[in-house]
Order: structure tokens, then C-alpha cells, then sequence
DNA sequence: ATAGGGTTAG
């Protein structure tokens, strides 16, 4: 740049300043882009529409969004671009006030907003929970006319309301839809999937990959052919249809001339990685090897995505397929990342694997990467659930020294699981006393959870007072205080508790077990004799429990819950939805697979003796998946060792 | 020239 320095300067027209500024820019040459910018203002170089804009591009392409912000200020402004380029910049930093407050500028002082303005505006709302903001931009884009706005734009209001909870505003949005590219689909998918939709979410998934299947063929062929704007739902359909029709050549055809000419309208990967999590929560192994194969199938350019393979790695490890998990985590040689590593060590935790998950922590820190407050998150809790006290401090320590990370209150949580599980529940009471941070409801249920194995009535009385205050409607709370009453055979209080429930209007979730056979879901409520096979798979749980007997195990009656004699109990014990779904899987998969059964609560403790026992007479693997933890039963023994 | 959709944790 010495150039500029020279006495006699050449006269530079504004275009060449402009040409200049781009190219420092695109190079993240501030230096050089800052000397430009004094040539020009000791020049009196008018700083008009274009060169303002590439000055102001010049300097947030460098990071130097203040600079560029004064220079934006003193420029007139009328077109839409710059501002857009402005609001963008403050959202990238998370800087929502600031994007609102432009935008506000920006529709005062007359410009219209365009579709980059809105998808941009709508996303800040998203990110900082402005509801009220974003229904009135819907109000707003709906008297401009929303169906004349761009497909990007109705995407951004689905995935705004779908990111603040509010799904079926989402799916109407996406219903009516005149043209819906892959981001809609995505947005729809993932909105569901984080909403706790995981079958909506498969729902809409296999929709995209094929939907339309009941049309007549020959006015759906007419029509398609007279379609100019064909979208993946027109040429699915196509193809589905023909290939119902034992059309394959004609299918084939269409498949081929879809890949040529439109080969986007494939899931790409954001929506493989969208629906991968749905399988995984749903312990839907078979679903989720498929859409592994349909990652194969296309390419490495899927296969190399970091992305997907961290989130097939979690779907394997909550589908109980540990092992796979593994050799496939071992595939990413070198590109694992924190999210892989933390993926691992939260599945051997989850497993009951806590050495294995700390061998997998030191080896990442070895490997070069950074702890952050997840991967600690991942690594106490496979601590408290191996029973890894000291392990379990050490981390905690190392965390707040070493890494600088303040423990937030999952960590909190963590520790007093960690105490707990273990029997120090005096120890996890004081530790609670002395958080730096307002213990919430969670924090005091897991102390109250520790109360329940160690059978601690009196502590769990005065624990539970906290709870009911932090968290009054939740019933979870209640039931547990109940089970821990009953299971000290207080049947006065569990009485009184069961009437405080009724009073509050607190509904509790029924136990409910899942198990896939021969490609059906197959569902167990307890208590429920509707299943078409419940008589045969109670007969073999009898015969189990008689089998029980003679070995010396008695049934775990103080888990039945209610007051009534011992048979009536045991009548209560084998009713437990996962007895009946492991009960169902033994009878009717082939000699020698694996069972395995997917609960939405805890584990019962008489079910779980029963399952280890089942294990060993049948001589089967049982793998069963309760709300948060895997059991491996194999002869006789559980891979969680009591700890649970 | 600028935008909208993705994986981990209770």
C-alpha cells in the first residue's frame, strides 16, 4: 500500500476505492483496508450508497463490527442490503436488542424489509424467546400477503415457532405450504424432534422420503407431466407410484431423471441429522440402521460429515448397541470432536461403564481437546452411575480448577447423585446447604431419589419439603415420596399423599414398556391385559417366579406398593410393564437374540431381579432401557452392578 | 454481495 504515500497521487475514481475495499474484505486485510479508509477521508471522498456499503463490509469481514457500525451511522442509507448486512453481523455475536433495534430504524425510516431482513429478524426472536415479537411479524407478513413470500421466509416463521415450543402453529405453517424446499422439511422435523415429537418427527421423515402413495397413476402421471415446478413430493410420488404399479422400468426412469435434474430434493444431511436423535429417544434400532444404510448408499460426502456420524454414534448408544457405537466412533480417525468424545463417554455412563467412560475422558484430553461443561456433565454422571465416588470429586475439582469452568446446576445435580446413589446422603444434604447457587427441584429430587434407595424416611420427609415448594405440580415428586412411604410399609401417609395428589389435580404417567418384534412395536401399560398374548406370557412369568423360589429369591414385595397380603402383592409385581414386555420378547423372538425391552420410568427392583434371573435360565442377553439408564442382563448378572 | 434447517447433557 506503500503507494498511497506518494506526494504526487494519482486521482482514484470512488469505483477503485470501492474495488479496493472488497479485496481487503475478502482478504481480512484490516490493515490495509483501515489505510484505505484514511486515504478516502483525507481526500474528501464522498462516502456515497456504495462505498459506504464497502467500507462497512470491509470492517465486519475483519471482526471489527463497532468500526463498521460508526461508519454504517454516518452513511445515508436507503438500501436494503446494508442494513440486512448490518442486522446479520449483530445476530452472528448473538446481539438480538441490537438487531431489533435496527430493524425498528430501518422500518421508521421507510426501507422496506425483504425477505433476508425477515428470515434474519425472525431467527433473533427464536434465539431470545421474543414470542409476542414473532406473532406480530407473522401478523405483520400476513397483511403483506405470506403467500407471496419467499419459501425462505416462511421457513424462518415455521422454525421460530417450532424452536419456541409452539409445534402445531409450526405444522400449520408447513402444511400450507405452497412449495416446500429440504429447509422446510428439515425445520419441520427437527421442530418436532426437540419438542419431544419423536414419532411426529419419523412421521414427517418417511412422508418426505415418500409420500402421495395413494394416487391413481395415470391422472397423477398427467399431471406431473404438465408440472413445471416440480418439488421431492411430486417426483417421490412419481416414482412410489409407478413402483406400486410393477412399473419399475418407468420408476427407474423417473429416479434417474430426479437425480439428474434435482438431485437436492434428497434428505441431505441436516435432515439425516434431524431425525437420527427421534430414533435414537424411541430406541428405534431398525429405523435407525436404515437411515445408516441411506447414509452409505450416498457417499462419502454424507459418511464424512462429522455431524451424522456423531449423531448415528448416540442413536446406536440408545438403542442399547453399544459395541457398534464403539467400532464406529473408531472409524473417525482423526476427526473426532468434543461432541464425539461426549457422545461416548455419556453412552459408557449411560451403559454402567464408568471406568471405560473415564479412559474414554483422559484419552480425549490426551488427544488434545478441551473439556467443556457438557463432556463434565457426561463423565460425573457415568461416575455416580458406576458409583465412582472419588472419581466423581476428582472431575469436579479438576473442572473448576484446572478447566476454569464454573459447575452450573446439572453439575450440582451430578454430584449430589453422585453422593447420594452412594448412601452419603447426610454429606449430599450439606452439600446442597453450601451451593453457591439456588438449588432447584431437580437437585433436591436426586437427593430424594438417594432417600429412596437407602430407605431414609425421615430425610426424604424433610428433602421433600423442598421439592413440593419449587415444584408443586409436578406429580413425579409426590409419587416418589409415596413409593418411598410404601416401600416402608407407612400406609397412613401413603394414603394421605395419594389424597394431596387427587386434591392438586396431578395426573402421574402410567409405566409403560415397548419391545420390537419382527418389525412391530409391541406396548405394555401395567396392568393392562389387552395384549391378544397377555395369558401366555403371564403363565411364564409364573413359572419364572416358581423357578425363583426354589432357588431361594423371594419377590421384592415391599416394591408392589400397596397394603394387601403377599399374594396379592406378588399378582401386583407381575402386572410391572416391562415383566410383560420381556415376558413377550422371550416367547416370541428366535432362540438365542438379544430382548430388548425400552421402559419410559424407572426400573422396578423386583423386575430387575426377575430380569437377571430370566437372563441366566434362558441363557439370552436381556438389554433393557429405562427413562435413563441400561441394563445388559447376561447369566444371571447386570452389567449396573446395583447401582442404578 | 447479505438470510432460513443439524449432532452431545436431565
Amino acid at each position: 500500500m506503500e503507494w498511497f504515500r506518494l506526494s504526487e497521487k494519482p486521482s482514484i475514481s470512488s469505483s477503485t476505492y470501492c474495488a479496493v475495499l472488497q479485496l481487503c474484505g475478502e482478504l481480512k486485510s484490516l490493515q490495509d483496508g483501515k489505510e484505505v479508509h484514511s486515504v478516502i477521508s483525507c481526500n474528501d471522498v464522498q462516502i456515497n450508497g456504495i462505498l459506504g456499503t464497502r467500507l462497512v463490509f470491509m470492517y465486519v469481514s475483519c471482526g471489527e463490527l463497532s468500526q463498521g457500525r460508526l461508519v454504517f451511522d454516518q452513511v445515508v442509507n436507503e438500501k436494503v442490503f446494508l442494513w440486512n448486512l448490518m442486522i446479520n453481523e449483530y445476530a452472528k455475536v448473538e446481539d438480538f436488542a441490537e438487531c431489533v433495534y435496527l430493524f425498528q430504524k430501518m422500518l421508521n425510516a421507510g426501507i422496506a424489509a425483504d425477505s433476508y431482513t425477515f428470515s434474519c429478524i425472525l431467527k433473533c426472536f427464536a434465539a431470545s424467546g421474543s414470542v409476542k415479537n414473532g406473532e406480530w411479524l407473522h401478523g405483520y407478513l400476513l397483511k403483506l400477503d405470506l403467500a407471496a413470500c419467499s419459501c425462505s421466509v416462511v421457513n424462518s416463521l415455521l422454525s421460530f415457532y417450532a424452536k419456541v415450543g409452539r409445534v402445531e402453529s409450526a405444522r400449520k405453517l408447513f402444511d400450507e405450504l405452497p412449495q416446500r424446499d429440504v429447509v422446510s422439511w428439515n425445520s419441520m422435523i427437527s421442530g418436532y424432534v426437540a419438542n419431544g415429537g419423536s414419532e411426529e418427527g419419523l412421521e414427517v421423515f418417511k412422508l418426505m422420503v415418500s409420500s402421495g402413495v395413494e394416487i391413481d397413476l395415470a391422472s397423477a402421471s398427467r399431471v406431473f407431466e404438465k408440472t413445471s415446478e416440480r418439488s421431492v413430493v411430486s417426483w417421490t410420488s412419481m416414482i412410489q407410484a409407478y413402483s406400486r404399479s410393477g412399473l419399475l422400468h418407468d420408476a427407474i426412469r423417473l429416479f434417474h431423471e430426479m437425480t439428474m435434474v434435482s438431485g437436492k430434493w434428497e434428505p441431505d444431511g441436516r435432515t439425516i441429522s434431524c431425525i437420527l436423535p427421534a430414533c435414537a429417544s424411541l430406541s428405534a434400532l431398525n429405523m435407525g440402521r436404515q437411515i445408516h444404510c441411506h447414509v452409505l448408499r450416498n457417499g462419502h460426502h454424507l459418511s464424512d460429515d462429522r455431524h451424522i456420524t456423531n449423531a448415528l454414534v448416540d442413536m446406536y448408544i440408545k438403542c442399547g448397541a453399544l459395541v457398534l457405537a464403539r467400532s464406529l466412533f473408531d472409524t473417525m480417525i482423526p476427526s473426532k470432536d468434543l461432541v464425539s468424545w461426549t457422545v461416548m463417554i455419556a453412552g459408557y455412563g449411560m451403559h454402567g461403564f464408568g471406568k471405560e467412560a473415564i479412559r474414554a475422558f483422559e484419552e480425549m484430553r490426551r488427544d488434545g481437546i478441551k473439556p467443556d461443561g457438557v463432556s463434565f456433565i457426561s463423565v460425573l454422571y457415568a461416575c455416580s452411575h458406576s458409583g465412582l465416588v472419588n472419581e466423581g470429586w476428582r472431575f469436579f475439582n479438576i473442572m473448576q480448577k484446572e478447566c476454569k469452568i464454573e459447575p452450573s446446576l446439572e453439575h450440582y445435580a451430578c454430584m449430589v447423585d453422585l453422593l447420594s446413589r452412594s448412601g452419603k446422603l447426610q454429606m449430599a444434604y450439606e452439600f446442597i446447604k453450601g451451593m453457591p447457587i439456588k438449588p432447584d427441584a431437580t437437585i433436591w429430587g436426586a437427593l430424594l431419589c438417594g432417600c429412596r434407595i437407602h430407605h431414609d424416611v425421615k430425610l426424604a420427609e424433610r428433602v421433600a419439603e423442598h421439592v413440593f415448594e419449587l415444584e408443586p405440580e409436578n406429580a413425579r415428586y409426590y409419587v416418589l415420596l409415596a413409593n418411598i412411604y410404601a416401600e416402608a410399609e407407612k400406609w397412613e401417609e401413603v394414603k394421605e399423599l395419594r389424597v394431596k395428589i387427587g386434591r392438586r389435580g396431578l395426573k402421574k404417567h402410567p409405566g409403560c414398556s415397548w419391545i420390537e418384534v419382527k418389525g412391530k412395536v409391541h406396548v405394555f401399560v401395567a396392568k393392562d391385559g389387552s395384549h391378544p398374548e397377555v395369558r401366555k406370557i403371564e403363565a411364564l412369568l409364573r413359572k419364572v417366579r416358581e423357578g425363583m423360589k426354589k432357588e431361594g429369591f423371594s419377590p421384592k414385595l415391599r416394591y408392589a406398593l400397596m397394603n394387601g397380603d403377599d399374594l396379592e402383592k406378588e399378582m401386583a409385581l407381575c402386572g410391572h410393564s416391562e415383566k410383560l414386555a420381556m415376558g413377550f420378547g422371550i416367547l416370541n423372538l428366535p432362540p438365542g437374540k438379544t430382548v430388548r425391552v425400552m421402559k419410559n420410568l424407572r426400573v422396578c427392583r423386583d423386575c430387575h431381579e426377575m430380569a437377571k434371573f430370566m437372563s441366566k435360565t434362558t441363557g439370552r442377553e436381556i438389554i433393557l432401557r429405562d427413562s435413563n439408564f441400561f441394563h445388559h442382563f447376561k447369566d444371571g448378572s447386570c452389567s449396573c452392578r446395583g447401582f442404578w
